[in-house]
DNA sequence: CAGCGAAACTTGTCAGTGGCAAGTTAGAGT
DNA sequence: ACTCTAACTTGCCACTGACAAGTTTCGCTG
């Protein structure tokens, strides 16, 4: 809220990243362009590539700003005193608030994969979803591989998030995916 | 295998996808090039176009391509009396072995969503998805929801085969995809 | 087999993009 | 007040996707 534009803009790195979201919210991250971007926050071309080098740099920004976005959700949930079931639905509900973010943190080729913030992210979303599962260890019947009870869980919720996000799901599952999800995931917390 | 390079290359459309099934593996869709593909094929700049009008048309004959094998690997598994674990696997099976196609068919912003070879191949690979379900149906207890029960798998398959692609599975587990598969979408199945 | 219509490709061009290099401005610390 | 550096700008180049207009070849019809 300045009177006239400044030459810095003080807070340019958010708001391209949060630039970048929104666009890539409309039209995929392979439609982003960043001297797009650079206008619609009013700057120059290359301002963005000053924050984060290129284009990949800021997929990245956004893709570790995703991680850690999706940990908080995971924690809070755990906080909250939910399960296994719980934590899976707090994954659909990132992966449907945060599509852009989501859309990114699972395409390597797009990111730098070396960035030291977005493998410290990474690895505490990695926390968050082992605490997540392990919460439920106790009670587990025989000595059932845990580390393979994570990866199923994981793998049922990342397939629904994705498949709903790309809109390859009926639509008689309705328009509440916490809700859709909740059914479908629950299956493999239930046996029995 | 001709002497000299004739004005119609003949089987350019295939060769094409051929190329660009190549590249996508390499680099992901992103960074694929029609005027790159066109060079690989050894002929104009402009000749992709032709055939597929642009680059989405591209993609989306792709990804039609895809769901038709898609469809053909789970009809295969169906035909060699397999439950609907091996289904599962051969929908792994074929993501790992068509990374190009599989990462382009869930990505819808890629795609012409409207063309007709696309959806008839989709229809197909959701027919043949939905065999592999319901051979298992019978011996199912209760009235549980067969239509949830799809997604249920669907989801759990789809999910493992993303994240492994994706690089985003644990080391540990090994470099078999089909046999990881196996362990992580056995749970769902078999349950007690 | 002549020729003709359509399909397959080429050449040329334009606006837009990413990335680099070199300059300019402002702010923060002393 | 001075300087050092971070935050931006201007200018440029190679490349890309898309379009328009031309050229070559194939296949079919008569």
């Amino acid at each position: 809220m300045r009177d006239t534009r400044p030459y810095h803009h003080g807070d340019l790195r958010r708001t391209l990243l949060a630039a970048a979201a929104e666009a890539i919210t409309e039209s995929g991250p392979a439609a982003l362009s960043l001297r797009d971007l650079a206008r619609r926050a009013g700057v120059s071309h290359a301002a963005p590539a000053h924050h984060f080098g290129d284009k990949a740099g800021l997929l990245t920004a956004l893709a570790a700003e995703g991680f850690g976005l999706l940990a908080d959700e995971l924690d809070s949930t755990r906080a909250a005193g939910g399960g296994v079931l719980d934590a899976g639905v707090g994954y659909v509900r990132f992966a449907v608030g945060h599509r852009a973010h989501f859309s990114v943190m699972f395409q390597p080729e797009l990111l730098n994969d070396t960035d030291p913030e977005l493998r410290a992210a990474k690895d505490r979303a990695s926390d968050a979803l082992a605490d997540a599962v392990a919460s439920v260890q106790e009670p587990q019947r025989r000595g059932a591989d845990t580390r393979i009870a994570g990866l199923s869980a994981w793998s049922i919720v990342h397939g629904f998030a994705t498949l709903w996000v790309s809109g390859a799901l009926p639509e008689d599952l309705g328009t509440d995916p916490e809700a859709a999800a909740r059914q479908v995931i629950r299956p493999l917390f239930a046996p029995g």
